[in-house]
DNA sequence: CGGGATCCGCGAAGATACTG
DNA sequence: CAGTATCTTCGCGGATCCCG
């Protein structure tokens, strides 16, 4: 299993200082969190990892996001430093969604996350009904 | 940046036969994704990468969580086959939960992810309020 | 085309109480 | 100690209408 070649690299544990840190309810690393895992946010975040994408095709892309959902989640990835957006003053409108540095960061590591999803989704839902 | 030292050796880009796959809506990998970026499931598989944890220890662990969500979470991933759930018949009850294989594989990925919100999250909510 | 504003249902999640 | 059962609340997310 080729997973285990990525793992075989990669700290398996939290650092000792990091797991004092991300476990407390107050602090900032689960707001971070919630925000990069989210149900939409993991898609959307993969899919500009691919490179610019306009709002359309954003929405074609995240199967079964509404228009609301792909709003909030852009403004919040957004507001994060982790989703740039260029909007040209055109009519009709032209707005392109792109990564900042800091998102490629963030994709580089959720990127994986979601291939092993979909290489595992097999054998995982198996077990249920 | 010690991140860039991750994402060298890391595909930064989900593969093409991949990315067919993973944005579809009904597609299995959304389902197993919700699983394993659900607020208390990266916590709970977080704290178990660290070794063998008891309920109550979790439960203290992952701060904030209520029986009822640690239950249902570690039931979830239980029937994911990514927690061993080791109980010993005595009184009172001893119960032991523990990753498989497959997930200390997960948290391989998941444990970096982690670190980087930990290490970002003071940059990344300076521009909230 | 790329959103914003509003209304609202429903499932996720919290609180509490009880038990093997 | 390690849960289950029940009730209630809350906010996520869908639907709809509108606008520059």
């Amino acid at each position: 299993m080729e997973a285990n070649l990525l793992a075989a690299h990669l700290p398996t544990q939290l650092p000792p200082d990091l797991a004092d840190g991300v476990f407390p309810a107050g602090c900032p690393s689960r707001t971070v969190l919630d925000h990069i895992t989210s149900k939409w946010g993991v898609l959307i975040l993969v899919a500009l990892s691919e490179g610019e994408h306009r709002w359309s095709e954003l929405r074609r892309r995240a199967e079964g996001i509404s228009e609301k959902m792909l709003a909030q989640t852009l403004k919040t990835l957004e507001r994060d430093g982790l989703v740039l957006r260029t909007a040209r003053p055109v009519i009709p409108p032209h707005v392109d969604y792109s990564l900042t540095e800091r998102g490629y960061e963030l994709t580089a590591l959720l990127v994986p996350l979601v291939a092993w999803a979909y290489d595992n989704a097999g054998d995982i839902l198996n077990g249920w009904r």
